[in-house]
RNA sequence: GCCGCUUUCGUCUAGCCCGGUUAGGACACAGCGUUCUCAGCGCUGGAACAUCGGUUCAAAUCCGAUAAGCGGCACCA
């Protein structure tokens, strides 16, 4: 089976995700990872992690560090990568600077790459001088044909010249899995710089020598990159180099359908992971933005969006970034999932996440069972704690109009708040639970016909004298939860209170 | 400005390649029912082929133009 010469080994697919580390884990780069790794769970193909570092100012180590722990996050185990041993590292392009030397040294042997000594107020000047002719701003090839004994007597004179690729005048056609075929008029570009220095690589062609060292087949990758494929053809080509095969993926976008962005809202994972949103919902989320599969069911784990998963079926435009439907997504998986395991997320969730409550008891028990009571109506585990608050604080802030059902006066309130006081007070602290209270309350309705025409009447002050809220689970299990002296004691609160 | 890409309900999308559908599903929304409240659940409903032209008996689907939106045009990635 691990045989390397076996065909299916030879011509598995090779795909990677190839992060920055300059900012937070996005929301954008999480859906371009998720379909990188489908694609090559479902083709039998590996998934490598790439840290794209070579900017030194902006990337931090702590960028690189969130990206890696949301990717394990949502279950997206990387198969080679820094920290995991391949054949191809080092995987981190701050490590590859000898590497991508060579590769400068060469071209700028062969005469297809060259110093360029012009400052940047220079160039700046000479971009003008062109918009102002009416031609596109582009270099003017100034340092192109410097004899290397100028050269020599710039690098003397202390110049920092910078690399730049010579532009061939040629129209660039690629094939796009997505798109179809796409093509670009090189005359248009000018001479990019590919590298700051021969130990200052830049992103086009680091890119271009990875992929290459790294046996990338499949280059799967956000839209916004459709412009530089033409470049890094044109790197791979100077270099001889083969030409994997592009897949460019829609942007996500805000409600205004922009690219998404800090300013839409939050758009780092790590943000939703303190929302408390499980990663099977995110995973699922994800996939369904500018993908579809065959049928209508969207309810699909990991497992299933490999089996279903078709590059082919991505969509061409921009999907829009729709939290309610990722809050559906979240609803669901709550109550799909294992009880057991969505304890295990909750749990997790609270040691990452910890909050301070001043009710003494509130024991992982405890918290189970708020969250049992609440997993119906919430979004979220943080909602937990914003909607149903009364589970965690002695300090209940209401009006006493609220105790009141409607059509009724604050007597039989009173009344039946004093009727139900005494029923849990009947009750045996070992059997206070949900089911005993209901049948005990129940049994006592039925037996008087005031509260039997409208149980509102008894049920309504219960509920709100336990919760202080409008809306909340039913009393029954509020009080169960509570226990019966916090119960009683909320009871006889809202007695005094009216 | 230049280059490229895109366009089906408010949103995500199916259908388009291989013309004939009451243009399907999901989210959201509205109504009804269940119900002490909220949620949930069940049922019902409104809601789209960007525009113009061409081909055809017939166009969301094929062809052409237009418009709009987005992305890119760094010594960032």
């Amino acid at each position: 089976m691990d045989d390397p010469k076996t065909p299916q080994q030879l011509f598995a697919p090779r795909v990677r995700i190839a992060p920055s580390p300059t900012g937070w884990f996005h929301f954008g780069t999480a859906r371009t990872a998720l379909f990188n790794f489908l694609f090559a769970r479902k083709t039998g193909g590996k998934f490598i992690l790439r840290i794209e570092d070579t900017d030194q100012i902006r990337s931090k180590k702590l960028y690189e560090d969130n990206i890696k722990e949301g990717l394990k996050w949502l279950n997206l185990e990387w198969d080679e990568g820094p920290d995991k041993a391949g054949d191809f590292g080092p995987y981190r392009q701050s490590e590859r600077i000898d590497i991508y030397k060579k590769y400068l040294q060469q071209l700028l042997d062969e005469g297809k790459a060259y110093y360029c000594f012009c400052s940047p107020e220079e160039i700046e000047a000479q971009k003008q001088d062109m918009v102002s002719r009416g031609l596109p701003p582009k270099y003017s090839g100034k340092c192109r044909d410097l004899s290397p004994e100028t050269v020599k007597q710039y690098f003397k004179e202390g110049k920092n010249p910078v690399i730049r690729i010579k532009m061939p005048n040629k129209i660039i056609k690629f094939n796009d899995i997505i798109r179809g075929e796409v093509e670009f008029n090189l005359d248009l570009l000018e001479d990019i710089i590919i590298a700051k220095s021969l130990t200052e690589p830049l992103y086009n062609f680091s890119v271009v020598i990875d992929d290459y060292l790294m046996q990338i087949t499949h280059v799967i990758r956000g839209e916004d990159h459709v412009s530089n494929t033409p470049k890094q053809i044109v790197i791979q080509e100077a270099l001889g180099l083969p030409r994997p095969i592009y897949a460019h993926l829609p942007m996500i976008l805000g409600p205004d359908r922009s690219k998404f962005s800090k300013r839409h809202g939050a758009t780092a994972l790590s943000e939703y992971q303190k929302l408390g949103y499980l990663p099977e919902a995110i995973v699922n989320f994800l996939a369904l933005l500018g993908w579809h599969p065959v049928g209508d069911n969207e309810i699909m784990n990991l497992e299933q969006l490999i089996n279903n998963f078709e590059l082919e079926r991505v969509q061409k435009g921009g999907a829009i970034f729709n939290i309610q439907k990722l809050n559906w997504f979240n609803n669901q998986y709550l109550k799909l999932l294992p009880r057991e395991k969505v304890f295990a997320y909750f749990e997790e969730y609270m040691k990452k996440y910890p909050r301070k409550f001043d009710l003494p008891n509130t024991s992982h028990e405890y918290l189970n069972k708020v969250l049992e009571s609440e997993i119906l109506r919430i979004n979220n585990f943080s909602e937990i704690f914003t909607n149903s608050d009364f589970f965690f604080t002695k300090n209940l802030h209401y009006q006493k109009d609220l105790l009141i059902w409607k059509g009724e006066s604050e007597q039989t309130t009173k009344q039946a708040l004093i009727d139900a006081s005494k029923i849990m007070e009947s009750i045996p602290e070992i059997d206070f639970n949900s089911i005993n209270l209901q049948a005990k309350f129940y049994s006592f309705i039925d037996n008087n016909a005031f509260y039997q025409q409208n149980r509102g009447r008894i049920l309504w002050p219960l509920r709100a004298a336990l919760s202080g809220k409008s809306a909340s689970p039913g009393p029954f299990e509020i009080a169960e939860i509570l226990g019966k002296k916090e119960t009683i004691k909320r009871i006889k609160q809202a007695i005094e209170l009216i």
